[in-house]
DNA sequence: ATAGCTGCAAAGGTTTTGCAGATGA
DNA sequence: TCATCTGCAAAACCTTTGCAGCTAT
């Protein structure tokens, strides 16, 4: 792992949750989420599994589960299911917050950020009662290429 | 099928549909899309088979793949993937356009309608050059009876 | 020492596929 | 008639689980 505040501070936030979990520090457990942190943009379980199966602390599969649910549990990965059958993740530290825009063509995802988002949930909140966590916003469509290809 | 004007215009979608891709008009087809709309709310696969089950066109789970994927493509519903492996369907004609708030304790979904969405659209739709034809919008926490258990 | 973790392989659950027989156009 | 559709069962696919051996504490 290079060094990075960032990385340093994932690496806090995960090491002050398992201890707060009483759960074990393994080597699996930080290079997945090292790999994790050095993937940029969304990832699926299998790709994840291909990048790390020739590395120092290859894992298998079903402890790549076990970890990406202590992650999400943590916050420090999210999971997202873009209509395919398979989840993808991405990791949410800082940064956060963003959505997405999905291309029913050629499945390309590209992100964007838009405060009012938060003005939307308010506002949901208010009238349902719900305690809102996060959120999830996702625009389908086609992106420009296919736009033009069509 | 009771007759109503939603119902009517929902077959003539159908119809005009299946014609214009030289899709057969099969009793199975329309005996799905019926049953759909007559459900209120979120359905899955394997809960749309067994209310069809006893009924006069009874289908196959294979017929219900298929034929979800035409009402997807003619906009007649909805897929959703709720956070399960499991997709979620609802109808989508009119009324439509509302998103969702999904109790992450106990799984219950609440509907609620926004138009500010279209607005954070327009704004992505700018920025990135995509053209949306449809979004989907979800809220992640507890409900007020979970809320107040916890 | 020992409770918890990993890896393997098998199981589980959802969705897709291949093919023979049925059926709308 | 005949290309398409349905239903069945098998396959494919992703994810979870059980268990024996390993390891952090």
């Amino acid at each position: 792992m290079k060094p990075s505040k960032e990385k340093d501070s994932v690496m806090n936030i995960f090491i002050s949750y398992l201890k707060r979990k009483g759960y074990r520090k393994t080597h699996e457990r930080f290079a997945i989420l090292d790999e994790i942190y050095s993937i940029s943009g969304h990832f699926d379980v299998e790709s994840l599994y291909e990048k790390m199966k020739n590395k120092k602390y290859a894992v298998s599969i079903a402890t790549l589960y076990n970890t990406i649910e202590l992650l999400l549990e943590c916050g420090l990965i999210k999971k997202h299911q873009f209509g395919e059958n398979t989840s993808r993740y991405e990791k949410s530290f800082k940064g956060g917050n963003h959505d997405h825009l999905i291309c029913t063509a050629c499945g390309e995802v590209v992100e964007f950020w838009n405060p009012a988002v938060k003005e939307i949930q308010e506002a949901a909140t208010v009238s349902t009662g719900f305690e809102v966590n996060y959120h999830a916003l996702y625009f389908y469509g086609l992106c420009p290429k296919c736009k033009s290809h069509k």
